[in-house]
DNA sequence: CTAGAACCTGACGTGGACGTGAGGGACAAG
DNA sequence: CTTGTCCCTCACGTCCACGTCAGGTTCTAG
């Protein structure tokens, strides 16, 4: 498939295929034109490194994990590169839940006097 | 206290005090020579702004946020605005436990063969 | 064969939360 | 009064995952 195929097809932009190529997170074959090529396999590969994203991961990072996903590879120090974002992504859900419940806190508090927040109703976010 | 006692007891930096202070977030007294000079309450401020800041809010939201944690005040539009970014951490909580199983998923592979992961040992992330 | 859609390579722009000097005041200690 | 440390205000730099033109090429349908 093309690049605008496996763009609309997996939701990102054709822009950040292309910076999946630069970053050697996904390189596709080409065609006598020049034409990026992507097989199946592609579509899973994206979304696996668009997860990696959310996760807060770099594109070295992931650059550093791929070869542990395609060929099972195992070394330490993929062990400790692993355990490392695990680790990092525990923590970043708990600090995700200390945001939460002093959110709740204000809600909480905010459901009994009635006053003016954000008057000016302007737009938020 | 001043903005180096500040920022030395909450862990951020001074830059991060006055870029605070640009945004509305936290605004010091000053001192007859121009200095800021911050109350006790602030360290707690600091604290409260960091953390939703780590949980990806911006500054225009916790700025709209604050008034409500300062005088309990409640309206719709802050009701609703707190709704909304509750409901955007808990998404952004759900990505990271998927992305921690994917990452789980490659470990649990990664935990039989013998193989070379990085085996350049640059360093990561 | 031709129009038009899709694709290509640069290369500069963006937004946000600061980092990092430059150049100059403020203030307690001696 | 002077030294030293902390503080001040600009204002440009950084990082990173893309967005967005510009100018040209390739592929596909008719």
């Amino acid at each position: 498939m093309r690049i605008g195929e496996l763009a609309t097809s997996t939701g990102v932009s054709v822009r950040a295929l292309r910076y999946y190529e630069e970053q050697a997170l996904l390189i596709p074959e080409r065609s006598g034109g020049g034409q990026r090529h992507y097989d199946e396999a592609a579509v899973d590969r994206v979304q696996l490194i668009q997860t990696l994203y959310a996760a807060g991961l770099s594109s070295r990072t992931i650059l550093a994990l791929l070869p542990c996903v395609d060929a099972k590879v195992n070394t330490p120090q993929s062990r400790a590169l692993l355990n490392a974002e695990r680790g990092r992504i525990d923590q970043q859900i708990n600090q995700l839940i200390e945001a939460r419940a002093r959110l709740d806190d204000v809600i909480a508090l905010s459901e009994s006097p009635a006053s003016g927040c954000n008057r000016t109703g302007a737009a938020l976010v």
